[in-house]
DNA sequence: TTCCTCAATCGAAGCGCTTCGACAAGCTTC
DNA sequence: GAAGCTTGTCGAAGCGCTTCGATTGAGGAA
């Protein structure tokens, strides 16, 4: 079935069916109206040689790459499964529409943009992580390539943006703990280095939090490593000893807060209530289970890839696009 | 910077710098000589102009595509952690080589391969996560696309292969429990679906610790949930009261392992030991916190791509190689 | 019947690059 | 000082595809 050799062009197929290399061409793109008999034979060919048509050439002759890139942070901080399942996501919504994925990492920067810009290697762009100043973001107005950005930057204007809606998934949180009936509860925040790189995301959370449980609520920055997690809960319990719930929006800080919560002598799901912003790996692998809000990375890639599709085929979309959150109970 | 609009080609720089075309790709190739003088306008052209060349054109007219894809597992049970750092090692590596990276989902299977391999996107592959019976390993065969596995199918005749060296890494955990003066000792292993599938890695593991521990060691396998974890810890103590090691080789259970311990009443680092097979953060996110042997992603996927770099310059490369496994004691 | 339209197809002209052969100079080498 | 090498450069021929007229024949309108 591989053909006589490298390399079936669309002169093979042609011949085969008998028609011009144009024919082909269009049965294939669909872009000029070919007579049944003549498509079936064509396609018949096609499908005889196993033709693929070169990528290369089609890319210099159509201006078209069919391939997308899409830029993953590499920073650490970031949470690995939630990066892969948002590169897993996108690479299945893109081949669904018949293109491909470059993976680029980003810490090739504005430059990188540049380049996959100039030499045409792809047709537009997904953004993952885009902070709130960005240097990659000026680069991209100004190459025009279009692009879909995952987050929000300071100046989002003519941009389009996708991201969960953190106001709500704080909102949730805080309604989730109330229907427990937990009066004073806290928000237990991302690292100081989080809150520092992206306002928006965290902040967002917060007010979300806040604003449903007001004045009996309060927020706490929250380091990764275990023992500084103990203490801060430790001092968070004494400050407040009436709190009877808590949100936890710090993926690896999760285990060691349960720890604490232990050591101090609360019952999780009884006396006291715990959620988790998180993936739901880590909401599992404690005891108890705890229920989460998780940053919903198949469904923000999927969404990412089809405005970029819509971009690309010259239709609009909203600039800014704002994913529910969604609580899991476990 | 940007240039008068969109596209650059190389008969703008060849203008510029005063030279044909062909010069121009010539000093940019170095596939011929060229004086230093006009080597330096040429260059000096390229960067004014901020010329890149065009990705398609390029692969038509050279039959090199200057991608790789790379084709990762999506099933469930793969640590996802794991394969994002095995990605972007992949990127960052080949990046150094000036190549792209095309990412793949092992479901679009052998046709997945077939497609790339006759559309030329690709100059060749990376194939994630090889099983023992691998169905795209035939495919890969007959189309002859450059290749390098990671993992051991297996008929690897002709393939070339990169693996942890799993053997090795099941006698380092045996040592190190019995450096720890450990008299009995057992290994826990994956899920019996991992065992099913890739008898190859979980059967060398095995082979590694009973190899070096001898007649006191055991093996259990072990499910995922919560709850069977647990059981299946206290049936193992159960049956073997003067166990005072265990090497766990299986990511999601670690936690609920140090449940059950403590449960039993064993101090984990003092009168009993533990040591995991796995990614650093699921050794760092217990309590306490745990030596371990890690899947080294990151060499491992930049070992792929030289090699796969080395087979497209039609060097030659080892048709198997296998790391060695690192111990890190926390 | 003649003219016009429309559907179906063909042929040729590129897309931007690499590479091959040719060709001037400037060197050696006897 | 003619013959032969090198070295540096150019021009042209494609790579395999898409796309833009042009062309043909059939059907409908007049």
């Amino acid at each position: 079935m591989a053909g006589p050799g490298r390399g079936v062009t669309i002169a093979d197929v042609a011949a085969r069916a008998g028609v011009a290399a144009s024919t082909v061409s269009y049965v294939l793109s669909g872009k000029r109206s070919i007579s049944p008999e003549t498509a079936d034979r064509v396609m018949q060919a096609v499908a005889d040689l196993g033709y693929h048509p070169h990528a290369g050439a089609r890319s210099l002759a159509s201006r078209r790459a069919g391939v997308i890139a899409m830029m993953l942070p590499l920073r650490d901080g970031m949470h690995l499964p939630v990066l892969m399942q948002f590169a897993s996501g996108a690479v299945t919504e893109a081949r669904r529409h018949d293109q491909d994925v470059l993976l680029m990492t980003a810490d090739e920067g504005p430059a990188g943009l540049a380049r996959v810009a100039a030499s045409a290697i792809v047709d537009g762009l997904i953004l993952m992580d885009v902070e709130v100043r960005d240097p990659r973001v000026e680069t991209l107005r100004r190459l025009g390539l279009p692009s879909v950005l995952i987050g929000f930057p300071a100046d989002a204007e003519g941009l389009t943006c996708v991201d969960l809606d953190f106001t709500a998934a704080g909102s949730v949180c805080a309604d989730y703990l109330a229907e427990r009936g937990c009066g004073d509860i806290a928000l237990l925040g991302a690292s100081e280095a989080v809150y520092a790189r992206r306002t928006g995301f965290a902040e967002r959370v917060r007010e979300g939090f806040l604003g449903r449980s007001g004045a009996r609520a309060e927020v706490w920055p929250c380091p990764d490593e275990p023992v500084s997690v103990q203490r801060t809960v430790k001092e968070l319990l004494a400050a407040n000893p009436a709190l009877t719930g808590l949100a936890v929006h710090n993926e690896p800080a999760v285990g060691h807060v349960m720890h604490a919560l232990a050591d101090a002598g609360k019952r999780v799901g009884e006396d006291f209530h715990v959620v988790v912003i998180g993936p739901d790996e880590v909401a599992e692998r404690v005891h108890p289970q705890l229920p989460s809000v998780l940053v919903p990375a198949e469904t923000l890639a999927e969404t990412a890839v089809r405005h970029l599709m819509r971009k690309l085929d010259g239709l609009d979309v909203p600039d800014s696009t704002l994913v529910e959150p969604q609580l899991t109970v476990r």
